[in-house]
DNA sequence: TACCAGGTGACTG
DNA sequence: CAGTCACATGGT
């Protein structure tokens, strides 16, 4: 949305990026959840919503007695949907629960480690043919809670490309995951560190209107300097 | 008070 | 395939 020409990142820009997040922000140490049990169920409760909604929540399912596959599995929907009410969209939330928790239970006997076990490349398909789990989805689950290098893109990172004037192949999520992902080595402790550091530059200064006056990606970006120079 | 938040699926032309 | 809409709470 900027004036200027867009031009197609290449490998220095996408290292430089990461380079500079990291000297500014440090390690972000995430997925801010415990397990991939809890990775999983805050990735489907965090969709479009605020991740203190999602703790709320995930502190709730606890209390509550929910916190396993089995839970999730034989709790009716609407008392699932009730627990889970600060989350937002609640009942399609409960259902995209028990809809995950139906293919554990159904074919992998309930056990998540052996299903978080498929390779890469069948586990990412199996995740999108579950009801309610897109590509981002898909992506939080396979890189924070089975470890493989599958670069995940969202929201933020779509505003921080696009404000850095970055040219992109299209709209699709692959065409803005390949930006990365074709530029950078398939290392899973990479992809981890370089997303929660788009999430917390974004969520922090790239705002929806950024706050660019101390930016560290301010001599880099079009839209930075545009905003300031006025 | 609107707007925003770590999206997805259903439906339409 | 691209555009539009429903889904919903809590913080600023």
């Amino acid at each position: 949305m900027n004036l200027r020409q867009d031009r197609s990142p290449n490998e220095t820009d996408i290292r430089a990026l990461y380079d500079a997040l990291l000297e500014a922000y440090g390690p972000q140490n995430w997925w801010p959840g415990d397990g991939p049990f809890e990775v999983i169920v805050g990735a489907i409760l965090t969709q479009n919503t605020s991740w203190t909604n999602v703790e709320k929540a995930l502190e709730a399912l606890k209390s509550a007695g929910l916190w396993s596959i089995g839970a999730l599995h034989e709790t009716p929907l609407d008392r699932l949907a009730g627990t889970i009410r600060s989350s937002g969209y609640y009942n399609q939330k409960a259902r995209k629960l028990k809809t995950f928790a139906e293919l554990v239970e159904a074919e992998y006997a309930g056990n998540l480690a052996r299903f978080l076990a498929l390779p890469l490349v069948d586990l990412r398909p199996e995740l999108l043919a579950v009801w309610g789990i897109g590509e981002e989805t898909a992506d939080d689950i396979v890189l924070y809670a089975a470890g493989h290098a599958s670069f995940v893109i969202d929201g933020y990172t779509r505003r921080i490309v696009d404000r850095l004037g970055w040219r992109v192949d299209g709209e699709a999520y692959g065409d803005y995951q390949a930006l990365f992902s074709d530029r950078l080595p398939a290392d899973a402790r990479l992809f981890n560190e370089y997303h929660a550091l788009i999430v917390r530059h974004a969520a922090d200064v790239c705002r929806p209107t950024p706050v660019c006056e101390g930016c560290v990606l301010l001599a880099t970006c079009p839209t930075g300097v545009e905003r300031i120079r006025r």
